[in-house]
This record gives C-alpha cells, structure tokens and sequence, in this order.
DNA sequence: ACTTTGAACTGAGCCAGATCAGTGTCGCGA
DNA sequence: TCGCGACACTGATCTGGCTCAGTTCAAAGT
C-alpha cells in the first residue's frame, strides 16, 4: 500500500502538500504492523517506553484513571489517527490507550519519528498540525463537559463522531457504524451510564438521533446540529497551507 | 534580550537542546513587541487573520463562548506560553484570547513562524513538544472537569498554576501571585462563581489554601496534593529528549 | 434446555451544585 | 463626597444528574 492511500497520509496532506520524498517517508512509518486484541491496553499510564501508532483498521479511546477509580475518556482514535505521540515526547505516557475494538496499527519508535522530521522536516509541521486539531478536539470536548448539559453534550459528540468519520469515509450525514457501548459513552461524556441511556432514549423519542445496535441514525441533522451549538470548523480545513 | 533569557526559549531548550543558529532564529520572532489592556479580547472566534503570540508579561485567558451566553476557559497563559498556535495553523480562530492583566507579547506572523519552521527544523519538533505539552493540560483539565468534584478540581488547578509559575521563575511551593477573579476561576472550574467562593472558602477554613487578595497561599501542599490527586509529571521533564 | 453473563433499561430517592436575590466593601471618576 | 461598578460573600430554594436496586433481553456456554 503506498502512502497516497492510507487515510494518515491523506490526513496530513489535507494539511502539506507532499512530496515523493515525504510520502515514502511516511510509508516507511508503516513497516511494522501490528494487531491488537479489545480491552487489553496498547499504552498505560506512567509506562516508560511506549510507542506511538498510526491507526489503521478499528477504534481505540484514551483515558485517565484517577485515584478513586473513576475514568474518564478523553477521546476516541479512529483509523487514520495518529495515537500516543504525547507519550513518546514526553518518554513516559500520562494516559491509557485501550482498544475498543480489535485494531490493526502500525508502530512508531521514537528514533523513527524524530529521525523522519529531520530527514523530511516538513513532515514536523505537518504532524504538528495533525496534533493540534485533535487538541482543538479536546478543547470543544472540554468545553462540552464543562459548559453544557447532558442532552447538548452527548448531541454534540454523535455529530462531532460522525464528522470525523465522514472525513476518512466510514460514515455520512444520515448516520454509521458505531462499536461504542454506553458505558464507553458515560466514561467519555463525564456521566453516568445510567444518565446516557435516559438521554439517548429522549433524543430517540425527539425523532433527532438513533443509538443502537452498533448504529447511529441521524434523523433530523438541523434540530441537532441546533441542539448542539455545533460548528465543524475546528475539524474543517480548505486545503494546503504549506504548498 | 537575547534568546537565552526569554522565558520561551528556556521552555523549548528544556526538550531540544538549541544551537546559536536556533537561538537566534528564536530571537527574530521576538521583533515585534505590542502590549494589550485588560478586557480587549488579543483574538476572537472566527477571526481568520490572527497572529501567534509569545507571551512576555501578564497572563491571559483563552475561552469558548457557546450560543447561550455561557463561557468556558480553557486554560490560563503565564509569561514563556505561546499563544494562539491553532488559531494559525487553521488560518481561522476557534477560540478568543483575552487578557486578564495588562498584557506584553510578541507577535508571531504565519509566515515567520513556517519559515522559521523551514530553515531551522528542529525548532518545528520542539514547539510540537510545546504544544504537546499544553494539550496535557487541556487534557487534565478535562479530566477534572469531567471527574473531579468541586474541591479536588479547585485544589487541583491552583496546583497545577503553583507548579507551571514555579517552573518559569514566579512562584514557589508556599505561593504565588495570582490576578484572577472568582468569577474567572469559576469559567475555568465550570462552576458557579457563588460556588467557588464557597469552595474556596472551606479549603481555607480546612487550612489548605487561601486564595485572597490576588494571592495564593499553600497552607499544607501535602493534604492538598492528596485532596486533588496531583501528579506534576505531565508538566516535568527530566532533560532534552533531542539533543 | 438451562444457566451465565453483560449490556440496556427503569423507578425512587438524594445530594452537589445551580440559581436567585440579596448585603457589604473597596476604588474610582465626576 | 457622592454615586457607581466590580468583586466578594451569604442564605434560601430548586434541579440535573447520581446512586441504588432492581428487571429485561440476547447471546454464549455446557
């Protein structure tokens, strides 16, 4: 497979227009492949010798544990992500990566990633870019836990979800496939699963959006995308900045 | 001022070792020096020509404002943080950027910061390490917000704040100066200002801290620590990682 | 065919934190 | 020196979302 095709390169070249040198850099970033079982984490908190991967095939979420048990997860990773490069920065990892579904991805070493940036420096900027729009991700999940209600907030994240599912062409504006269990959607939405499922079954009986059975069905997109206060800019980009 | 001596470039040598070449690249973005009043928002959502700036003096504030009325911070900006990086990668803001005391920064142009990024490509990794660095405490924050009740959260941001002042020079283990409001540090708790004043107030009445009077007094760092489950390592680092 | 398991789902009661409606105090400009 | 705006602070009341304690349903195991 060359890197024209993977969904990163794709993603990063939303971003730089690449060049020969630099796409097969990054194929060089996929050599070693690996699979990963559900449930059983790629990374751990305080772990000091992680890699990051390139996501290519399932979902996998990053959370924190705190002392009291409790979880929360910061986001899900969809194929094309870029995962754990804060943990190979900062040589141990201050969060968990745990597959939620069987995942296929490729490993990066840190030499590797740090040599690839010098040989092809532009890849650098590139992945900067890549890392702060998952912060601007971060930012509005932020912003919803903080800011809005249960009913906004998990409206905010389905669009949000599918969006970015759209850009990699795994979903479309009436809905898609959806591996996550309420549970995952309490830890990630800073409610309880309890709580999900009320909200989920009002949303459901407002005719606006469907979870169930692994599927999302968006029944009505505007009521939502009102509902949410959702704007798509922070995942939207109109072409190369870097030519 | 060279290089050296800015707090930014003191931030950055701590995960790239920096050559003479690179400190002075460093010293041309410091070019242009404006100074911002208190309350006149330095970017805004949906702005598209927005510069980066590196804070030199005071602190700021960067928020979202959703459609009804309500506000969340996302994070404060001490002197050496770097300002406004996504809002110039995307070309157009997703948040605004207010200052909270008089403020002094230099501005960076998007075109000086991609070609500084060109000719010295190790400064490009290294303020991807900056803003890795910043997402880990976003990160937290959300972790906080999410998770944390209304004590432990409070107790857990004046830490964090304590041990970001103390690695730049402006604070120490029993204090710090500290010129936010109530009702600022309630947009960034996602509280209630009525109840941070309450809360703070018991961590005071229990002897932990006192926030009073623009400054912020640790009482007993142990209990508190433990009371927030604060682990500074996110914010550490033991040596460049490039050398 | 039966049990086990796990996720989805429900109702009742409770509490952390919101909202409302104030009071007190300082600093500042007219 | 008066008046006004910011901010800190308080008590009373309300409520969104949690916890507990279940039930239902489907899939997998034996």
């Amino acid at each position: 497979m060359t890197a024209l095709q993977t969904p990163f390169a794709r993603k990063l070249g939303a971003f730089v227009a690449l060049s020969d040198d630099e796409m097969s850099a990054l194929d060089r970033l996929h050599d070693r492949r690996r699979a990963f079982p559900v449930g059983r984490d790629m990374v751990h908190q305080g772990q000091t010798d992680s890699s990051a991967y390139i996501l290519a095939e399932g979902w996998v979420c990053s959370y924190k544990l705190l002392s009291g048990g409790a979880r929360q997860i910061v986001d899900f990773q969809i194929p094309g992500d870029f995962l754990g490069l804060r943990s190979v920065l900062f040589r141990t990892a201050d969060h968990n990566i745990e597959p939620v579904t069987r995942v296929e991805a490729s490993e990066v070493l840190v030499e590797d990633l740090l040599d690839t940036f010098r040989k092809t420096p532009r890849l650098a900027t590139a992945v900067l870019w890549a890392a702060s729009r998952d912060e601007a991700m971060v930012v509005e999940h932020l912003v919803g836990i903080g800011r809005r209600d249960a009913r906004e907030r998990t409206a905010h994240f389905l669009l949000e979800l599918g969006a970015r599912l759209k850009l990699v062409g795994l979903g479309s504006t009436s809905g898609y496939a959806c591996p996550l269990s309420q549970s995952l959607l309490s830890d990630a939405l800073g409610l309880s699963a309890v709580h999900v499922n009320r909200v989920l079954r009002e949303l459901r009986e407002d005719g606006l959006v469907t979870f169930q059975y692994g599927q999302v069905e968006i029944h009505d997109l505007d009521r939502l995308v009102k509902l949410a206060d959702f704007d798509m800019a922070y995942l939207d980009h109109d072409g190369p900045l870097l030519k």
